[in-house]
RNA sequence: GCGGGAGUAGCUCAGUUGGUUAGAGCGCCAGGUUGUGGCCCUGGAGGUCGUGGGUUCAAAUCCCAUUUCUCGCCCCA
């Protein structure tokens, strides 16, 4: 039974029972994309390695400790990319898409890979749904985004799920925040775990959202961000708030909330599920108003968004979702003996010809074990055709659901299947 | 990188204080219908008990190592 390979760590087999609702949530996906205007980009599986640690921050863990780098026979350093929004900003920089349109709206389905010790709902290598939108700083674009985000988790099934709000500020206003609270942390760095000592060096923002209880203790009245925005800010995130709930989508106040990427600016905000463990954030993004001039374009303010479609299909299971799943609604063809075999050969043939999905059996069974895989299969309708059918021209053309049986001349069963 | 749990048939698992040919359910194959699915009945195939070593007259069972999977911490989707 130990085969002698596995899928690699953190890697799986996705079989045909189960990509059907992968496929299944990627159609609600790209219909509610037709909805919104995003239209779909498609970006290499690698990228410079200095794209991601330049513009997602050398502190942030994906940078400095997940991601999946190789060198070229040349010598270039490239590696597999650990989100989507740079690479996507990269090709908008790259094709100069603003000069094509004022605002840019794109969506993608992209395999993500990041080197993590796996566990439920998080894996190597995963993907992720998401959408970007380039060109327009108006907070009615933030809401567009959240709203996308919202309906799309309602459209698959999902209703039971939190999302967390809050705004990170901008270069301008950053910098305030960040002197008052390392003011405030200073007398009690020592209270902070070893993590968090690091990152009042590197990162002191990130304390703020540290899962450690003593962090959290030590750190519950430090200066959070939107008492420190400057009024554009303040003003961008009020109106967000507004068109929310004039949208009535429900959101919670997190003015801890810090997304993992250095670029995001203004408004944050992620979804969280309770139907997972450890893993709980089925989505999230952010504006990030100066990527794209950091990546080298014309300053560009532009917002995204990105899910994970292995979570969400777990969460999917663990709220016992059905999904409205299509039947295969084919034909089988089972032939009788060496004659009906060929005869089911050329029947297949013709229905498939006429756009009717037709199938067979290649491993000579008997009658009663084909109409047992037809059945299996899901099939509608079994032909059957042995020497009495060969003999006058006709098939026997059985419904499965009725088990109604009838024959029909052979030239008519294309027809008759095609009026069904 | 750190910590917990588990590896027995395709799948989910049982296996009593170590003791003959290692079991069940589901699935698979065949028969019950000389040409007919779902339900039912009967039979069958399928396992070097993760791998290596040790203890023992005897190991799926005890010990050690190793490996894989899994869950959690960190962080994220």
């Amino acid at each position: 039974m130990m085969a002698e390979y596995a899928a690699p760590r953190g890697t799986r087999d996705i079989l045909p029972a189960e990509t059907q609702k992968w496929q299944y949530v990627e159609s609600v996906f790209r219909d509610m994309c037709a909805l919104y205007g995003f239209e779909e980009i498609r970006t290499p599986t690698f990228e410079h390695t200095e794209l991601f640690v330049r513009n997602l921050g050398e502190t942030t863990d994906v940078v400095s400790k997940e991601m999946y780098n190789f060198e070229t026979k040349g010598g270039r350093k490239l590696t597999l990319r650990p989100e989507g929004t740079a690479p996507t900003v990269r090709a908008y920089v790259t094709h100069n898409l603003g000069a094509v349109l004022p605002v840019n709206k794109v969506y993608y389905i992209a395999r993500i890979f990041r080197f993590e010790r796996p566990q439920a709902g998080r894996y190597r290598e995963h993907t992720q749904l998401g959408v970007e939108v380039f060109g327009s700083i108006d907070p009615a674009l933030d809401a567009e985004v959240i709203s996308f985000a919202a309906g799309f988790f309602r459209e698959v099934g999902i209703d039971q799920f939190e999302l967390k709000l809050n705004t990170i500020g901008c270069p301008k206003c950053r910098p305030e925040h960040r002197k008052a609270l390392l003011d405030f942390v200073e007398s009690r760095l020592g209270d902070l775990c070893e993590t968090c000592r690091d990152r009042y060096e590197r990162n002191p923002l990130r304390m703020l959202d540290c899962k450690e209880e003593r962090c959290q203790a030590a750190l519950t009245d430090a200066p959070v961000m939107i008492d420190y925005v400057c009024e554009e800010c303040r003003d961008h995130f009020a109106k967000v708030r507004a068109y929310l709930t004039e949208m009535a989508i429900p959101f919670v106040l997190d003015n801890k909330l810090v997304r993992g990427f250095d670029y995001y600016t203004k408004t944050a905000f992620e979804f969280v599920s309770g139907e997972l463990g450890a893993q709980n954030a089925i989505g999230g993004g952010g504006r990030y108003d100066n990527l794209v001039e950091e990546i080298g374009g014309a300053p560009t303010p532009a917002i995204g968004f990105g899910l994970g479609l292995d979570r969400l299909l777990l969460t999917l299971d663990a709220m016992q979702v059905q999904l409205p799943l299509q039947p295969r609604n084919a034909v089988f063809v089972a032939g009788l003996g060496e004659a009906g075999h060929e005869a089911a050969v050329k029947t297949v043939c013709g229905l498939r010809k006429n756009g009717v999905a037709a199938d067979m059996d290649y491993t000579g069974r008997s009658l009663k074990a084909q109409m047992k895989v037809a059945n299996k299969l899901g099939a509608r309708f079994v032909v059957i055709i042995g020497d009495d059918e060969i003999a006058g021209d006709t098939v026997t053309l059985r419904d499965m659901s009725s088990s109604e049986q009838k024959s029909l001349p052979t030239s008519e069963l294309v027809e008759y299947i095609k009026s069904r």
